[in-house]
RNA sequence: GUCCACGUAGUUCAGAUGGAUAGAACGUCACCCUCCUAAGGUGAAUGUCGGAGGUUCGAAUCCUCUCGUGGACACCA
C-alpha cells in the first residue's frame, strides 16, 4: 500500500535524524505516523504530519520536516514542504507499477491477510419463525452478508449463521393463530383472540395447509411454512446460511441441561422466590439475571447460553453477533455467562444496528410488527435488490436509517446504487466497443474493431502504460492520475472495512471511485485510431471495472454490464 | 430516574489514534454531447459542527456540565 510505503520510508529517515542528534531533545518516535491524502491536491498526493515531533525537539514544525525530509531520498516522488507537513507527489512509475499489479491479480489485488485463517462465526438476522421478515431484518442480513464477504475475501474463515427461535411460547400463539385461520376458511364463524398474530400471511398459510390436505400440528406446519418462506427471501436477497441452528436441538440434544450443569459448577447459580437465578452482576451486568422461572420454565436466555456455548466448543475462536440496538442491554449478561463458563468473552463481538424507519408519502412509520408493515418482501418487490441492499449498507450501522420508499424506488439519479453500477456499465461498454465492428457514419461503410482480443491479451500480459501520460493533457493526466490513485486506496479501504466491521465504507468508496471513473471518461478519450494509446488506456479501463466488480460482488450488489 | 447511541449545509449523511481552507450526495443556479452510455462531467451558492465551559501549539474529534432525539432498563422472546 502506498500510505504504508511512505511512512515507512519517512519512519526512517526520523531516526536517521534521530541518530544523528538532529532533533534536540527526541529519543525515539512515540507516535504513530499517519499518511493522508491532502486536502488541496497542490501539495502533493500524499501528507505525513510530523507537528507532533516539535514537543521533544523544541523546534519548530517546518524546521524538523526539512530536517527529516533530507534523508529522504526522492524515487519517482516529489517532496514538497509545508508548515509541519511532508507531501509526496509522485510521478507516473508509482502509476504504472498499480496498474500492472491489478491487471496481474485481477479480482484478488485487494486481497490483505488480516485474517489469518480466524475462525470467525457470523451470527445475524436469526428471527422468529412466526411470520415474515420486516426490513430491519434486511438491513441486518445485508450487513451480516457483505460484512462476512469482505472477511472473507481478507482471509478469514468465516462461518455464517442463522438461530431460529423456535422453542418458545411464540410457536404455540402461531399454531393457534393459524388454527383459527384453517377454521375460518373452512366456514367456521370464529375470531383471533388479543395476543394471537394478526396478520394476513396466516391466511396465505392457513390455505397451503388445506390444498395439502396436511394432517401436521398447526404450529408445527406454521413453523416448517415461515421458515421455508423465509429461506427462500434470504437467498432471493442474496444472503447465504451454512446453517441454521434450531434453538429446539439444544433441548431435544439436553444441551441447555448440560449448560446449567456446567454455569452450577461457577458458583454463580442461586435460588430466590422460587426461580434460579445467575449471579451476572459478579461481572460487567448491572443485575443478576432469571434462568429458570419460578413455573420451572428456562428463559430464553438460558437456551442462548447455551447455543453460545455450542458455537464456542464447535472451535470458532470469534463470536460476531448481529444484534438490534434494542437488545444492547442484553451483551452484558451474555458476556457474563460466557465468562462464567470458562471462555473468553473478549471472543464475542457484538454489532448493535440502529433500527430502519420507513418513510413513505413523506410520513415517517415506525417500524415493527403491525397488521398493516411493510415487510422485507414488499420492499424488495418494489426497489430491487440491489438498491435495497446497497440502501441498508450504505450507513454506518450505529445511525438509523430514513428509508424513504418512493425516493429508493424512483430508479433515477437520486440514486446512489445507478451512480455506482452505471460507471461500471459505462466501463464494459467501452471494453465491449473496443473489440465491436464500427459504421463509419460518413460512408455507411463498415470498419474494421479499433483492437482485437488477441492484441488486449498480449498488451495485458505485459503492459507497459508510461508513454500514455506523454499524450494526456493537463486535466487528463489529472483525471488518470486520481483514478488509479483511487483504486490502490481501495486496498486499504477493504482492510478497514473489515477491522471497523463497518460494510458502509465500501459503499462510499464505490462512490468515490464511479465519480473517479466518471470524471476520467469525460476528459479522456479512451478509443481511437492510435492502437498503442488505445490498449494503454483501454487496460485502465479494464483495472477500473476488475476492481469496481470486485467490490460491487463483496456487498451483493450485481456489477450491470449493460444498463 | 439510571444506562447506551446519536445531534455536522435546506435534506440524508461522511469526517475511525486531535492537524492544512470542515467534505459528499440530493435539492437550487449557470455551463459541457458531430465522437467510447448526458443514468455523466465542470463551476457557483450554502455551515454559530446542538449550547456552555475546560484540556493544548491546535478540538467536529478528548473531558465536564447542559439541551434535544431515539433506544434499553421482565420470572417476554
Amino acid at each position: 500500500m502506498l500510505k504504508n510505503y511512505f511512512i515507512d520510508i519517512t519512519r526512517k529517515a526520523i531516526e536517521k535524524a534521530i541518530e544523528l542528534k538532529e532533533l534536540n531533545e527526541t529519543q525515539k518516535l512515540d507516535f504513530e505516523l499517519v499518511c493522508d491524502t491532502p486536502k488541496n491536491k497542490d501539495f502533493g498526493d500524499f501528507a505525513i504530519n510530523i507537528s507532533a515531533l516539535a514537543k521533544t525537539a523544541k523546534m519548530a514544525p517546518p524546521l524538523i520536516a526539512q530536517t527529516i525530509a533530507k534523508h529522504i531520498e526522492p524515487k519517482n516522488f516529489s517532496i514538497n514542504i509545508v508548515a509541519g507537513f511532508i507531501n509526496f507527489k509522485i510521478e507516473k512509475e508509482f502509476l504504472n507499477d498499480i496498474v500492472v499489479n491489478i491487471l496481474d491479480k485481477k479480482e484478488n489485488y485487494l486481497k490483505t491477510d488480516l485474517g489469518h485463517s480466524e475462525k470467525v462465526n457470523i451470527e445475524y438476522v436469526s428471527a422468529n419463525p412466526t411470520g415474515p421478515f420486516h426490513i430491519g431484518h434486511g438491513r441486518w442480513a445485508a450487513l451480516g452478508s457483505a460484512l462476512a464477504n469482505i472477511m472473507k475475501y481478507c482471509n478469514y474463515d468465516v462461518f455464517q449463521e442463522f438461530y431460529i427461535n423456535d422453542a418458545g411460547n411464540q410457536i404455540n400463539k402461531l399454531g393457534k393463530s393459524l388454527e383459527v385461520r384453517v377454521r375460518q376458511l373452512q366456514g367456521e364463524k370464529i375470531e383471533l383472540e388479543e395476543d394471537m398474530y394478526p396478520g394476513e400471511y396466516l391466511i396465505d398459510c392457513a390455505k397451503r395447509y388445506i390444498e395439502q390436505k396436511s394432517t401436521m400440528p398447526y404450529a408445527e406446519f406454521a413453523k416448517a411454512d415461515m421458515l421455508r418462506l423465509q429461506k427462500e427471501l434470504l437467498e432471493k436477497f442474496g444472503t447465504h446460511f451454512d446453517l441454521f441452528f434450531s434453538e429446539l436441538s439444544l433441548y431435544k440434544n439436553k444441551e441447555v441441561e448440560k449448560c446449567l450443569e456446567t454455569l452450577k459448577k461457577s458458583g454463580k447459580i442461586y435460588e430466590k422466590d422460587g426461580a434460579v437465578w445467575f449471579k451476572s452482576s459478579d461481572y460487567q451486568d448491572d443485575q443478576d439475571r432469571v434462568l429458570i422461572k419460578s413455573d420451572g420454565k428456562n428463559t430464553y436466555l438460558t437456551a442462548d447460553i447455551a447455543y453460545h456455548k455450542n458455537k464456542l466448543d464447535r472451535g470458532f475462536e470469534r463470536l460476531i453477533n448481529i444484534w438490534g440496538a434494542d437488545h444492547h442491554g442484553y451483551i452484558p449478561r451474555m458476556k457474563a455467562a460466557i465468562d462464567a463458563l470458562g471462555y473468553d468473552s473478549n471472543k464475542l463481538e457484538v454489532l448493535l444496528g440502529q433500527l430502519v424507519n420507513l418513510i413513505q408519502d413523506g410520513e415517517q412509520q415506525r417500524m415493527g410488527k403491525r397488521k398493516k408493515m411493510v415487510t422485507l418482501d414488499d420492499l424488495i418487490e418494489e426497489v430491487g435488490v440491489d438498491a435495497t441492499r446497497f440502501w441498508m449498507l450504505m450507513r454506518s450501522s450505529d445511525t438509523t436509517i430514513d428509508f424513504d420508499i418512493d425516493l429508493a424506488k424512483s430508479q433515477s439519479d437520486k440514486n446512489p446504487v445507478f451512480y455506482v453500477q452505471y460507471a461500471h456499465a459505462r466501463a464494459c461498454s467501452i471494453i465491449r466497443k473496443a473489440t465491436e465492428k464500427r459504421i463509419d457514419i460518413d460512408n455507411k461503410t463498415e470498419l474494421e474493431p479499433i483492437l482485437t482480443k488477441k492484441e488486449i491479451d498480449k498488451f495485458n500480459n505485459n503492459p507497459n502504460i508510461t508513454d500514455m501520460f506523454e499524450n494526456l493533457s493537463q486535466e487528463s493526466y489529472e483525471a488518470t492520475k486520481a483514478l488509479i490513485l483511487k483504486m490502490e486506496e481501495g486496498k486499504a479501504l477493504l482492510a478497514n472495512a473489515v477491522k471497523y466491521r463497518a460494510p458502509y465504507m465500501v459503499c462510499k468508496y464505490l462512490m468515490e471511485l464511479a465519480n473517479s471513473f466518471h470524471h476520467f471518461y469525460n476528459y479522456t478519450r479512451v478509443l481511437s485510431e492510435n492502437t498503442e494509446d488505445s490498449l494503454m488506456k483501454l487496460s485502465l479501463v479494464n483495472c477500473f471495472r476488475i476492481i469496481m466488480a470486485t467490490m460491487l460482488n463483496l456487498i451483493g450488489v450485481t456489477p450491470v454490464e449493460k444498463m
